[in-house]
DNA sequence: TATTGTTATACTCTATAACTATA
DNA sequence: TATAGTTATAGAGTATAACAATA
């Protein structure tokens, strides 16, 4: 997204009214999205990571066995679109699919322990991302008080 | 996206962990905005109106005679990008092109006679959908302070 | 030389239908 | 019949390069 300041100065000196995006709850919200996943992917350029990876790669450390189709939906993500980033982290030796003992159609999700390791290195990483926003937003209570209400609009 | 709750049961009666994503402002600006762009989709389902549409004829209606690429990088899209969404509201009869007189090279865009009336119809629809948002919010000063929180990550 | 609008193109993300193997 | 994973495919949205007209 363009780098771009609210009522800039443009068109030779005359302001530009954004008229009611100001207060578009929508459109702040896409905004801000868009500034926070920047972020993200320059702190994530090294590694090639991308949010859905490190969505899947915590969720798949914290819950090891789950099925596919579990993460898939736990994250908001088709099935169909999830078998992609399951074979990306695979071929990455990051996770390992197995396949159920008592179900022979479900394929459980397990890290690897290089994937571990690789979430331990990422989480680090993730936290000085995580703080340069908290500090943005003018420390811990704010943050708290964002998600607080973000949690309103989701749920 | 799927609908689901955070910590929600599944997996046979075991609940998901979901880890450090509760907290991860990235990922829960992320479900934000799609709840709400979704609820924006319903909300405009019948004239066809997507986000962008409705951002442009906004700043343009605010802003008679912009040049496209100013509209274009004050809303953040690539001015490439710009020609096919001016294209349509041209063709819907709701905005126009006009070749300025001082400088052959640019299109000053104006929203015609039906592209006013239509903008004034499409924000009472909108009002009506961020005023479910708010009540969602718990008011009006929740919203002020989301905004504001929303304001330091942005700029 | 630089800028505006444009075209072409590619890449990511997302959505849907249909197949397979298992249950 | 239904479900899990998969494949194929199509549609948005977005990014970049290059061109014509004009400055």
């Amino acid at each position: 997204m363009a780098v771009f300041e609210q009522d800039e100065m443009q068109n030779d000196g005359r302001r530009i009214d954004f008229s009611i995006l100001v207060e578009a709850i929508g459109y702040q919200l896409r905004r801000a999205q868009l500034t926070v996943f920047q972020d993200f992917h320059e702190s994530f350029a090294n590694e090639g990571l991308r949010p859905a990876d490190f969505s899947v790669l915590l969720v798949v450390s914290a819950n090891p066995g789950l099925k596919q189709s579990e993460v898939a939906e736990a994250l908001g993500i088709q099935r169909a679109n999830f078998v992609a980033i399951a074979d990306s982290l695979e071929q990455r030796g990051l996770a390992e699919r197995r396949k159920s003992e008592t179900d022979r159609r479900v394929q459980a999700l397990y890290l690897t322990e290089r994937g571990e390791e690789f979430a331990r290195g990422m989480l680090r990483t993730w936290r000085i991302h995580e703080d340069r926003l908290v500090e943005k937003l003018g420390g811990p209570a704010e943050r708290d008080r964002l998600l607080e209400l973000l949690g309103r609009i989701t749920r």
